[in-house]
DNA sequence: AGTTTATCGGCACGTGCCGTGCCGTTGACA
DNA sequence: TGTCAACGGCACGGCACGTGCCGATAAACT
């Protein structure tokens, strides 16, 4: 009557990518709420204290669960037409940020970030930092090719951007559909843009 | 040995009352962190009961102390000027979204609404929709005074500046200053604006 | 090979909050 | 004066947080 083997117990950094992979994982069946640690050990078959020895606090689990699946979305193309590299983008953007894991794994930080202004600096930086910082990139490049107007601060306009778009998909209700891209960089292309314009 | 009287125990509509400045002075006091339904009890030397009967949830509570100092700030002037108009409403909702007791009510609002979504559609009702309307009215005016450009399409214009600003108090770390808010009206006016431009 | 040692899963604890039930009291109103 | 709903206080079960302790186990060292 041996027991069976099942999985076998794993350690140090193997056990910490399941740990991640379970938060996700979670997240994406039972959305924010019930996003506890006791809930991830559960599910990952784990005491807390594996969970706690790596994370000091949830958030800091979420928030390396978030950075698993978010990087990759990161990037802008560049095909030469900025409205449409960043019409894509937006999208792009809009449908991981409302759907799991990424969208209840967001929530869930972001809620938490809400008592506590050290993990508010951590998220801005670690995320919310990044993505203004590669939008940016991505209109000064535009800049120096002309499509938009060399005078322009794109500093703002780049938080601006992102702004609109993280109201809407996490504070709004509404989605993050055409018409809202469209009006969005509508506003954008008339403010900043060279085409059609004197000049 | 009497006791002394004390406050005599008040009933119906004025405890109610009595709540929601509990609530928002518990607010200002502790911030979002322990602004619980227990401490809201213990500060006003209330049962829990006498809350639950006239809330449903925590939320109802705080959407509704929300209210009780969040609607006087709502009302943009009307100087004819409406780029002054905007920067001065912008620097007042941003003060005010910053400062206690708004600011920690606002955030513990957002915080519960994560896990909630129809606690967010009633935030976006009750509270964003409004600001985004009285936005859309002041700049409608504007339009109609030739100030904004005839055929812009100002709903979004609405959407896209109040989501900068709550963007920048309740999910970036930066304030609201005088360098956001003329970054943001640079780039509305110069989207819309027909100062200075052809036609 | 055997021995050590840190990590592991499991369990229990104390704290805090949620939302509800009960109970004796109190204030308003008839 | 009497009635009755609203009240404050208390306790409960449930859940989650973060910590402490246990014996088991896997990896590292000898």
């Amino acid at each position: 009557m041996t027991d069976p083997p099942a999985a076998p117990r794993r350690r140090g950094a193997a056990r910490t990518d399941e740990l991640l992979q379970a938060t996700l994982d979670l997240a994406a069946e039972v959305g924010y709420a019930g996003l506890s640690i006791e809930a991830v050990g559960r599910r990952a078959g784990v005491g807390k204290h594996t969970i706690y020895r790596r994370w000091p606090s949830k958030a800091a689990l979420l928030l390396d669960a978030l950075s698993r699946v978010w990087t990759s979305d990161l990037d802008y193309r560049d095909t030469g037409d900025v409205r449409e590299d960043l019409r894509e983008q937006f999208f792009r953007s809009g449908v991981a940020l409302s759907s799991p894991p990424i969208g209840p794994v967001y929530r869930a930080v972001i809620a938490e970030a809400q008592g506590d202004s050290a993990l508010r600096a951590t998220l801005h930086e670690r995320f919310l930092a990044t993505v203004e910082q590669r939008t940016l990139d991505r209109i000064t490049r535009a800049q120096r090719t002309g499509e938009l107007a060399a005078e322009a601060n794109l500093e703002f306009a780049a938080e601006v951007l992102c702004g609109a778009l993280y109201y809407r998909s996490l504070l709004s209700t509404r989605p993050i559909d055409e018409d809202a891209v469209d009006g969005l960089l509508d506003m954008f292309m008339a403010a900043y843009g060279t085409t059609g314009q004197t000049g």
